[in-house]
DNA sequence: CGAGTCCTTCTTTTT
DNA sequence: GAAGGACTCG
């Protein structure tokens, strides 16, 4: 009934005076919300406050009101779950399929912004997105042309430090050399600016550049801007907590023109701050925005009273929130249960107990597809998967591997970037020898060569070395091959389309054939993925809007609506909800992660418990915490510390179940079971207990600096030459230089 | 050049 | 304890 798309006038028929139909089932602070259309409006909403209601209300309001067509709304998400989500609510209120919408996350957005304008960034407008992958091997061979020492400074770490910047939407001129860290000497800002050259070279862009480029355009280009300031009237934001900083200029700069930006968010779910995100930009918006007005969304119509009391009371315990209270908002928000807290002997008792429960659960009739196991890591999900595969419970893991991550899809996408991109060397080199072809380090090395002295390409310097004999027999003919091979399937697109050449391409490189060969358990799942790759092709127009959608948008969830367990990490649950929620893993060290208070103390420890907040208010009737004394971590067991956040739950919204009297001994038995080195304190003791920690042999307090002579006891006698955190590089006398975790030398 | 072996690291979270 | 990378040997 209402037009999806362009620009045809909305033929409202709301006519009648009285609130229309999808007001009226909102309460006075969402209606609030969805009625301020015109100016700077902050929505704080709580977990469970009707977040996504509200805006998507909002935006088929602002439609319906006639402010504005469908395609003058900016709508931005932070995660594509959230974009879908919004674009089938909105089109489930229009009644029709939505398209044409500037709907989608930052990224995704910024990617559609940036093919139209990338010449003025120095990239062509069929730009490559590069993958984490990609990042990391590019930096890598930055970083080895600069002749860095990358054992000792690392391409993660180095990524990590040009991310962050990108994040605070700097540019390696506008970082001054103050900006500059002490990583490898003060040579990461030049690091930075021969990466991004690279980068410009190979005609990519990596995440960071989507939302950095973007917001340089905007900053450099006034008309540029104009025009997006005349195309989008409103603009509306989601998880406004999770915005860096980029993103908030990129917002700010685009909000500019009419002002009718409306942003919601809750400090409180605030879980992104080591991807830069700055809980900042909310206090920022009132200054920013002159006039803002805030309304707040308290009322939390999903969980139980007890869960939601529980939940309060912990996140009571952060400091400088922006202050809100969450008010039980359910008719039977008072009959809750409590939040049950289990305390079991070890990680293999505490997968049994969550796979009992379930089971139980199961024959109340309860759906499976309403449990949710939420764990602070994904490599957490393990235990609990072989655990519900042992009593045949079905489940699905979410998050993991996503498609794009996958070995094969990475392949077949290669292919199609050095068919298409002849600049393209990061894709060449991936596949140039897979299949096997003969080609392996030694003639790649001639290329790389090649490529850098003729200052062109890897393909092309590949071409060179075949035409003059550089490369020779097998090789030469295998790359020869391929290279015949690009151009024709280069010329097939045109002609055929890019169904057609795609799949060709990975039947005639032989590309298929090595999975057919292969004989793996694996390998029949890789065919199938290839299969599904090149069916999901004949969905779009062109290879450019494939390849956005699969690094950007395409999910690994495989369509099933079939009852299952869901298992995924705190992180991949932000705004979902599930009748039981199970959250597991709530031990000192685990939850709290360790290296987050670690890396950012105090303001870590508070995104955790934010974290643990998020866990909680996920569940509408039960919520059952557990944690374990002993852990199983790599090869060895730990012993755990039940996590603080256990005793920041308010008493009185808590039961202890199961083995939970043993468990709220933990302590005791801990400390005890440790000797007196570990008295009752050890509460707060940061660091998990580790096995062979044992009493007799205390924990090392003082530091062993560097030049000291020690004594290991399998290594014998040695110097310590350097050291980085717990680690100590030791030269030894007879076992030669190694590098050894602190705690099992002594002084010598 | 490739297969096999040893060694290291991984365990934070995602677009 | 596994998986991926570096290194060695045939």
């Amino acid at each position: 009934m209402f037009p999806p798309t362009g620009n045809r006038p909305i033929s409202a028929h709301v006519t009648s005076p009285a609130s229309p139909d999808y007001l009226t089932r909102l309460n006075p602070e969402q209606r609030a919300a969805v009625e301020t259309v015109d100016g700077p409006l902050l929505v704080l909403a709580g977990a469970g406050t009707g977040k996504t209601r509200v805006l998507t209300t909002r935006f088929a309001h602002i439609l319906m009101t006639r402010r504005a067509f469908p395609s003058q709304v900016l709508a931005v998400t932070f995660t594509n779950k959230a974009a879908r989500e919004m674009r089938e609510r909105v089109a489930a209120i229009l009644g029709e399929p939505a398209e044409g919408l500037w709907l989608g996350t930052f990224h995704a957005l910024c990617a559609r912004m940036l093919r139209r304008h990338a010449e003025h960034v120095g990239l062509n407008s069929n730009f490559t997105i590069l993958d984490t992958d990609d990042q990391i091997r590019l930096l890598k061979q930055v970083m080895e042309a600069e002749r860095i020492d990358t054992k000792r400074w690392t391409p993660p770490s180095l990524m990590g430090v040009i991310q962050r910047w990108k994040d605070r939407g700097l540019t390696p001129e506008r970082i001054t050399a103050a900006e500059d860290t002490d990583f490898a000497n003060g040579k990461a800002r030049a690091l930075y600016a021969a990466y991004q050259s690279r980068l410009r070279a190979l005609n990519a862009a990596d995440f960071g550049d989507l939302m950095l480029h973007v917001t340089e355009i905007l900053r450099a280009h006034p008309d540029i801007l104009a025009d997006y300031h005349r195309r989008f009237r409103y603009i509306l934001v989601d998880e406004y907590q999770d915005t860096n900083l980029v993103q908030y200029l990129w917002l700010r700069l685009l909000a500019q023109g009419h002002r009718n930006i409306c942003c919601v968010g809750d400090d409180d779910q605030s879980i992104y701050s080591w991807r830069g995100a700055e809980v900042e930009n909310i206090l920022r918006f009132e200054k920013d925005f002159e006039g803002a007005k805030i309304v707040r969304l308290e009322s939390n119509y999903r969980s139980t009273a007890p869960i939601l009391a529980a939940a309060s009371g912990l996140i009571a315990h952060n400091e400088g929130r922006l202050g809100k209270t969450l008010r039980p908002g359910r008719a039977d928000a008072q009959s809750g249960e409590k939040v049950t807290v289990v305390g079991l002997w070890d990680s293999d008792e505490e997968a049994r107990m969550v796979g009992d429960r379930i089971e139980q659960y199961r024959r109340d009739g309860h759906p499976l597809s309403e449990i949710a196991i939420l764990v602070r890591a994904g490599y957490q999900t393990r235990s609990f998967e072989e655990r519900l595969i042992a009593v045949g419970l079905p489940y699905r893991v979410i998050g993991g591997l996503r498609f794009y991550e996958r070995a094969e899809i990475r392949d077949a996408i290669a292919y199609m970037r050095a068919t298409v991109q002849p600049a393209d060397d990061l894709a060449f080199e991936r596949i140039v020898n897979v299949p096997r072809r003969g080609v392996g380090d030694a003639a790649l090395r001639t290329m790389h060569e090649t490529s850098r002295r003729e200052g062109i390409p890897l393909a092309a310097a590949a071409a060179l070395l075949v035409q003059n004999g550089g490369l020779k027999g097998k090789v030469r003919d295998a790359v020869g091959g391929l290279l015949r091979d690009f151009l024709r399937w280069k010329d097939m697109l045109e002609k055929d389309g890019h169904v057609v050449t795609v799949a060709t391409m990975l039947d005639e490189s032989g590309y298929t054939e090595m999975w057919k060969q292969d004989k793996s358990a694996e390998a029949p799942g890789r065919l199938e993925n290839l299969k599904e790759l090149v069916r999901a092709l004949a969905d779009f127009e062109n290879l450019t809007g494939f390849l956005d959608h699969v690094s950007l948008v395409m999910e690994n969830e495989e369509r099933d609506d079939n009852d299952k367990v869901s298992l995924m990490t705190l992180h991949g649950a932000k705004g979902l909800e599930f009748d039981t929620v199970f959250l597991p893993g709530w031990e000192e060290g685990i939850f709290p992660n360790q290296r987050a208070m670690d890396e950012s103390g105090n303001a870590g420890l508070e995104e955790e418990r934010r974290l643990a907040y998020v866990g909680l208010t996920r569940a509408r009737r039960n919520a059952i915490v557990s944690h374990a004394q002993n852990r199983r971590i790599y090869a060895n067991w730990q012993s755990s510390i039940p996590s603080r956040f256990l005793e920041e739950m308010p008493a009185e919204h808590v039961q202890h179940s199961g083995s939970a009297a043993m468990a709220r001994d933990a302590r005791i038995a801990a400390a005890t079971s440790f000797g007196s080195q570990f008295p009752l304190m050890a509460t707060r003791r940061p660091r998990v207990i580790e096995a062979w920690e044992q009493p007799g042999r205390p924990a090392r307090t003082d530091q062993i600096p560097v030049g000291a002579r020690v004594f290991h006891s399998k290594f014998g006698y040695g110097v310590v030459t350097g050291a980085e955190d717990d680690k100590l590089d030791i030269r030894f006398e007879k076992s030669g230089e190694k590098r050894v975790l602190d705690r099992f030398v002594e002084r010598a």
